[in-house]
DNA sequence: ATGGCACTCTTCGAGTGA
């Protein structure tokens, strides 16, 4: 069972490397980020004729998230938004059941706020937004189901996950306030899967269009899939499609993917 | 040493992102 995590910056704009990748890797759940469009606006006939079946949590512009299993697992009980704020209206959260013939397991896809510029409400919203996910992990957490939180989380959780610590003090992906949030998930009992995988540093998921980022590898590790306990058990391995940014074209992100044994 | 991008839309410039 091999689950996959990716930032795609506009489902759209996208949709050629997305197709792309489904057939190459052949994932069996993938949690999409930023689709950038409403529902109805997604791609969805272009990748279920790819095999997948669908379900979008989107919104016009901005946010999005959506998971895609393939054919023929199915997505149960799918839940739209983080609970705790009715006055949320960001398409950030979007979780689900998968029944398999050995094992149920339950995705998220998560999206969470950058929080940038600091002293603003959008930090306040990034710090409660985190809040939020630690509650209803720990409340998922006790299900004590093969569980899988992934996403973008934008936080840079160690200096051994930024190329440049340096250029990122301040900035609200690295901010210890953020760090320490990440990090009482950890505390919960779930494992950073990738680095459950491979201690060693130079592992990034993003790296800025901007500043020759890519050509200089000024990356930083900020999608994440957390396992709880029984998908930790289950655990194979873990990897970084990071050949993908390299692509014409490319998001900005690039897919993580965690192989569990369910068998 | 420095500056450098790419999305979206009540679209040609501003807001957003990381």
């Amino acid at each position: 069972m091999r689950i996959t995590t990716w930032n795609v910056n506009s489902v759209k704009q996208r949709l050629g490397h997305l197709l792309a990748f489904l057939k190459e890797a052949s994932p069996d759940v993938v949690c999409l980020q930023e689709l950038k469009c409403v529902d109805e606006a997604f791609p969805r006939t272009e990748i279920e004729e790819a095999g997948y079946v669908v379900a979008t949590h989107g919104q016009k512009a901005f946010n999005g998230v959506a998971l895609l299993t393939r054919q023929p697992l199915p997505l149960r009980d799918v839940r739209r938004g983080l609970p705790g704020d009715p006055e949320d209206g960001q398409a950030r959260y979007i979780e689900a059941v998968i029944p398999t013939a050995t094992a149920t397991l339950r995705v998220a896809s998560i999206y969470l706020p950058n929080g940038n510029p600091i002293g603003t409400p959008k930090y306040d919203y990034k710090l409660a937004f985190l809040r939020r996910l630690l509650l209803h992990a720990r409340a998922l957490r006790e299900k004590e189901e093969v569980l899988v939180l992934a996403g973008d989380y934008n936080v840079i959780p160690e200096p051994i996950d930024v190329a440049n610590p340096e250029a990122w003090t301040g900035d609200a992906l690295f901010l210890p306030e953020s760090r320490a949030a990440f990090r009482m998930l950890l505390n919960e009992g779930f494992t950073d899967a990738l680095r459950a995988c491979d201690e060693r540093p130079g592992l990034y998921t993003f790296w800025d269009y901007q500043a020759g980022a890519w050509s200089r590898n000024l990356g930083i590790r900020i999608d994440h899939l957390l396992l709880s306990p029984q998908a930790l058990d289950r655990l194979v391995s873990a990897s970084v499609q990071k050949h993908l940014r390299g692509l014409d074209k490319p998001s900005d992100h690039v897919p993580v993917t965690v192989e569990l044994d369910l068998g």
